[in-house]
DNA sequence: AATTCTACAAACCGACGAGTCGGTCAATAC
DNA sequence: GTATTGACCGACTCGTCGGTTTGTAGAATT
């Protein structure tokens, strides 16, 4: 049983490092060897645990890209406070990671599907997928904001959920390299009122 | 004279056929040879015409993507109608161009920025160029709306300026593969909310 | 008519990248 | 104590890619 936690040691390993470099450089840009480089592994480490570079990637987005989507853009908002607030605070929260340079993840997303879109179809199902699960949950939690009472009902959940999604993809893009701390501030309050003209204006008290 | 008439010509062919396929396949992922076969050209051409890869990029910048983005994003927001209306025209047709998978320069864009951010400086400043061109000229038209009465003057000019561009780059990443007739179209109901709510609410007669 | 220059063609070079394969070595099984 | 297996090493293949060099048909110049 020693071994298989070794192995998995190893696996994790080399998937935490490729996602970053990847990351980073890019699918196509970041080769085996500079993985295995930042790890003082060889290539036989490599194509031991993994049939192909794609089949690593693969795995890399199932066992931590998806997981990071979950805690840190879907677990957050389904909460019970107002839904509102709960938006703001999760993205306020992806945004600040961004500003320090850390991954974020729904620019990760981004990155990734404008470089597989139209050359990698098996991988671009798998982004898609994370996109789809993204989505869903943003629709459910606006509609049960307007069964609450914290949004208007007559705002179209998955236009609201779309938009809230674009505009985060978008900004963390323009957030590289000019002035990423301001543009979020400016941004957090467009989105407040973006979010404050779908509210409710008769609340449930 | 008639010398230079063929140069400029096979090095507009060149170009164009260039961002065609960076914009297809990425920068890092198309081969000059790509290129060349596509126009039945050699090595020698190109390398007679550029001194390199990203000088040749580079052109590609200077003499398409600007233009492009100035007769798609700049100018037509610069009419004398109803600013928000102006909008909402322009990004309509930017994204009605995006649904039929044709190169809507927006999207180029994000995805230039994304591929080169963090690994190629100098294109990154071009590319950055363009943007703060954007930016600057959607500022003032917003700030033009709010003068002439169509738009609240308490609103953030910069940061609906972000917004629109935020949500409209974001918008095309998950308009790649995903229903994307249906999304333009929440989209733009989307942004139409949005919009409204920076409208001025006592309208200067 | 001879020469020079333009605009390419074609062969080639060195570097690099994905994937392969024979071998190693420690741990475990028997 | 020997056989087996899991985890890994590192050299090698083969294709690709950016860039170079040499050559040359035809236009322009003298």
């Amino acid at each position: 049983m020693q071994k298989n936690i070794k192995r998995m040691a190893t696996m994790q390993r080399m998937q935490v490092t490729g996602l970053e470099l990847f990351y980073k450089n890019g699918f196509y840009n970041t080769s085996v060897d500079d993985i295995l480089k930042e790890l003082d592994l060889s290539k036989g480490a490599f194509y031991y645990h993994f049939d192909s570079k794609e089949d690593f990637f693969i795995q890399i987005i199932e066992n931590l890209l998806v997981r990071k989507v979950y805690s840190m853009l879907i677990e957050p908002v389904e909460g019970h406070s107002n839904t509102t607030d709960l938006i703001m605070k999760c993205y306020d929260d992806a945004l600040e990671t961004a500003v320090h340079n850390e991954m974020d993840f729904g620019f990760v997303l981004g990155n990734f599907i404008g470089e597989f879109n139209g050359r990698n179809p098996k991988i671009m199902k798998h982004l898609n997928d994370i996109i789809r699960i993204w989505e869903v949950n943003l629709v459910s939690v606006i509609q049960r904001g307007k069964f609450e009472g914290h949004i208007d009902r007559h705002a179209d959940a998955e236009g609201v959920a779309l938009f809230i999604m674009s505009s985060f993809m978008g900004v963390r893009t323009l957030m590289v390299e000019t002035a990423p701390s301001a543009r979020k501030y400016r941004f957090m309050s467009q989105l407040r009122v973006f979010l404050k003209s779908i509210e409710n204006k008769q609340p449930v008290l």
